[in-house]
RNA sequence: GGCGCUGUAGCCAAGUGGUCUAAGGCGGAAGUCUGCAAAACUUCUAUUCGUCGGUUCGAAUCCGACCGGCGCCUCCA
């Protein structure tokens, strides 16, 4: 039984899906105008962790990322660089997903963009202007947040409240301080759409509401996003949806925390700004994602040069371990000792981890304890083929399969010409070795591990790993 | 002002009534192995969970006060 936080009503309940066995996500994606930073990159991690999970407990999920490639930063950006928006949409739209797969994350069922869906907003938009809860000022089409009902339940906010606030902005145009557009009037030279309040383009909030809607249905089970999204953009969908469709709308809403840098808010003004392919050419994506995993989802986490190295360090203890069962695989002479080593206790004790509200952290203290009975039974010797085979397995599915932390065995059945060049050299040194010339032999390491080689003696002969990607 | 989160070892961090004299990672110390390394393994590195009270047979975990950190309320993952 998988136990979710649901920010709607505050607590962890049990994860019921509407439609067993499909669950239905929706995770709010990029506004497509810059690269995307590290804090999106978490976000954008913990979904597919998320994702990847109820996957491996059966699930079958259909997992929709919006592409927001029609808004004012946009616009912005295409004047900036004399382009017109859509090529700058479709310049980060490509970028993204670059990004995207380096990090490892899993495709999403579905990328819709918001110019695509134009016509489902407006039908949206139209709906709820015949039900009298939206209002067209001259082009402007906002929403009245009065005429919903239940208007504050996910972030436990008062209308009345929050317009004595100081910090809404005044529109002489709006009926209700925390109205929102549903329609904008375009402005000279801004891409627009025809629509039946003129020429203008989708407010933000519809664009989730009607594309959810078109292809998870009026109802689905899972909305993930931002913490910041709490208000006043998730607030947002629900009044659209649940006004224009009389239906709940989402079952169950998460929220990831915020990413800070040196225990600063990141921003471009104060130089702490850093994108997710920047962080990638110093570290693995493993250690990213390790990194992020290390900690739970919901709270907030700091990020600096200090803690991403620690990261890239416990990756590695994992997937040295991991290649270690690759290598011995290889080799013909296991040792074929019984093992009575209980599988489904780990796998117990992961799913434990992950079915409290995912739990990656202590999911990962399991792959780290795992680690360590492995290489312990190995360095003994009490082990046979299958308990290597299964050991493989465990990983696969866990560390990997769920979590996105280690490197497949690259080193195939099939060996590179740079493979056959390295083991020459092997041989080479080990002949130096047992003549104890010890000169050449530690050469050859030191000079390996110059461009990125490290070779390793153990018991059973010299190992290699390559440390470049 | 409103809503919410948070304070656990040198650092990061899980745990939210007894199995906690508190996981896991990084860092540090010693040892095994090794020609030396590296990796791995072993042991050690919080009798204590911001402070002070209370509830309880029993609290890091519940309640109250206080001190500190943070987020949202405006575009933002």
């Amino acid at each position: 039984m998988i136990k979710i936080y649901n920010t709607l009503t505050k607590q962890k309940e049990e994860l019921i899906p509407l439609n067993p066995p499909n669950i239905r996500m929706y995770m709010c994606g990029p506004t497509v105008y810059d690269y995307f930073h590290i804090g999106n990159a978490r976000s954008f991690i913990m979904s597919d962790i998320v994702r990847r999970y109820l996957e491996y407990k059966g699930y079958n999920v259909t997992f929709v990322m919006n592409l927001t490639d029609v808004d004012d930063k946009i616009i912005k950006k295409s004047i900036e660089e004399n382009k017109t928006s859509k090529e700058v949409a479709e310049f980060y739209i490509n970028e993204f997903f670059k990004d995207i797969e380096r990090l490892k994350i899993k495709r999403a069922s579905f990328y819709p963009k918001a110019t695509e869906f134009i016509n489902d907003m407006i039908d949206m938009i139209k709906k709820l202007e015949q039900k009298g809860i939206a209002y067209n000022v001259d082009g402007n089409v906002f929403y009245d947040v009065t005429k919903f009902q239940d208007y504050g339940k996910l972030s436990g906010k008062n209308i009345n409240e929050l317009e004595a606030g100081s910090r809404v902005e005044i529109n002489e145009e709006k009926k209700h301080p925390l109205d929102f557009a549903l329609w904008k009037k375009a402005k000279e030279g801004e891409p627009f759409w025809e629509s039946p309040w003129g020429k203008g383009r989708p407010g933000w909030h519809i664009e989730c509401s009607a594309m959810s809607c078109k292809l998870l249905g009026e109802s689905f089970d899972i909305h993930a996003g931002g913490h910041d999204l709490i208000f006043p953009h998730h607030e947002n969908e629900i009044a659209q949806s649940e006004a224009a469709n009389q239906k709940p709308f989402v079952k169950y809403w998460i929220h990831f925390g915020f990413l800070n840098i040196n225990e600063e808010k990141m921003s471009k003004s104060l130089g702490n700004f850093f994108t997710a392919r920047e962080i990638l050419e110093s570290y693995s994506a493993e250690a990213i994602r390790l990194f992020f995993a290390q900690a739970h989802y919901r709270g907030p986490v700091n990020f600096s040069e200090e803690l991403i190295k620690a990261a890239e360090k416990g990756f590695e203890k994992i997937q040295n371990t991991y290649d270690r069962i690759n290598d011995e695989l290889k080799n013909e002479n296991l040792p074929q000792v019984e093992t009575d080593f209980n599988f489904n206790q780990w796998y117990e004790k992961f799913e434990q981890a992950m079915d409290d509200d995912f739990n990656t952290a202590s999911a990962v203290a399991t792959i780290f304890d795992f680690s360590r009975e492995v290489n312990k039974i190995i360095s003994e010797g009490n082990y046979n083929k299958n308990f290597l085979l299964k050991s493989k397995e465990y990983f696969d599915k866990t560390a990997e399969g769920v979590l996105g932390l280690l490197k497949s065995d690259i080193s195939s059945n099939q060996p590179s010409l740079e493979d056959e060049l390295i083991e020459i050299l092997i041989k080479i040194r080990n002949e130096a070795k047992q003549n104890k010339n010890y000169t050449l032999s530690d050469k050859i390491r030191d000079e390996l591990k110059k461009i990125g080689i490290i070779l390793q003696d153990s018991k059973t002969g010299t190992t290699y790993k390559k440390t470049k990607k």
